[in-house]
DNA sequence: TCTCAATCTTGACACTGTAAAGATTATAGA
DNA sequence: TCTATAATCTTTACAGTGTCAAGATTGAGA
């Protein structure tokens, strides 16, 4: 009897994963299903269940891995951009869109309820709370250069993110007017967003 | 052979938009189904295919209820407070994140992208845009007054959504760190959210 | 080498959306 | 008023889904 050699895939966790995100960006939300990752995984129908808990335990992983790929793009832009707090801001804010469009769905997975709260993913709180801080810095220095009003830095970071999170959602889901979409640029429009908070 | 009265329900269409909308706060999104709503509703599993192309369409009439409901209460705000704009402003906001949080998942189902774009339902599309319009109006009132800045009331009307928006589904999703949550009230964070685009 | 825990497969179940065909009823036109 | 036709609803069927239980395979430590 052959030695089958794949009986144990060896890093299955994070190829489910990745098939995962394949089909999100392929399918969408509604098309994702357990089966179809396993199958281009290349294993049975029940072989996630040796490495998640369940569907939910799957998306908070997808989710988590997100947030880690945002966290390295955003920590890029704020090192590319050492100049002005400002710049900063803009680019961060910027890079945040761009991220979201790149693969909406993953970004709608990440934010928009898809995932149930009830249950606790340690990690993926974890994950997010460290993006969070990487927005609260640059709004301390936006505080401190004089770009953004004082107070708790907690909610004014909470105020940007909001902001921008907002536009984006509302981009998504093509609630955003068409008369606006042709007179500006996004860029344009993700500045103009920023300028409604930014002094003077 | 005796008549089956109830063969023909007479309403079933609205019938089923009410049961969904039941079914959406007991059980949340992934708990609809439209077998469940044709149970409540009395009727045979396949009978709301009668009344609507499929899951999505169903979605979409309840969502589409929903704005409806949205801008009866935002227009009763608007007539309470005919005093100052930025009164309107701030209790139109309120009221949006009270109808929000009075029902998290229609809210989710409305806005986050559960229902699939493709397919167009212009009902749902003119509903939320009457909305928007809403939002427009008392923007241009604040605008007028001095308390928002000028330009495009389009944009200034996309970023006062933006910012209450955004605020909105990180607060469902349970995003906003614990430690905003014990020191403000909602009601405090979403004026303070407001404040921080308000002129002055 | 033996044992055991981790990993993976097979098989089963209830539940889902939806298509097809037929039953029932309302209604419009004769 | 009678009848044909369309609207509405039911029955039946099927493929796809998440998940459980039992068993097969394998690697790693005793």
């Amino acid at each position: 009897m052959p030695k089958k050699k794949n009986y144990h895939h060896g890093d299955l966790k994070n190829a489910l994963i990745k098939a995962g995100v394949e089909i999100l960006a392929k399918d969408g939300v509604s098309g994702l299903s357990l089966r179809k990752v396993a199958l281009k995984a290349g294993v049975s129908h029940t072989a996630p269940y040796s490495h998640f808990a369940d569907k939910q335990a799957l998306i908070a992983a997808i989710s988590t891995e997100g947030f880690r790929q945002l966290y390295k793009r955003v920590s890029a832009v704020i090192d590319e951009y050492q100049t002005k707090p400002s710049t900063q801001l803009v680019e961060v804010a910027w890079a945040y869109v761009q991220f979201a469009m790149d693969d909406p769905d993953r970004f709608k997975v990440m934010f928009s309820g898809v995932l149930e709260k009830e249950k606790e993913y340690p990690e993926f709180v974890a994950e997010s709370q460290r993006s969070f801080q990487l927005v609260k810095m640059i709004v301390e220095a936006n505080q401190t250069s004089g770009k953004l009003r004082g107070g708790s830095s907690d909610l004014a970071a909470l105020s940007v993110w909001g902001i921008i999170h907002g536009f984006v959602l509302l981009l998504l889901e093509g609630q955003i007017p068409h008369a606006i979409l042709e007179q500006k640029s996004l860029r344009e429009l993700v500045e103009f967003q920023l300028e409604q908070i930014m002094v003077k």
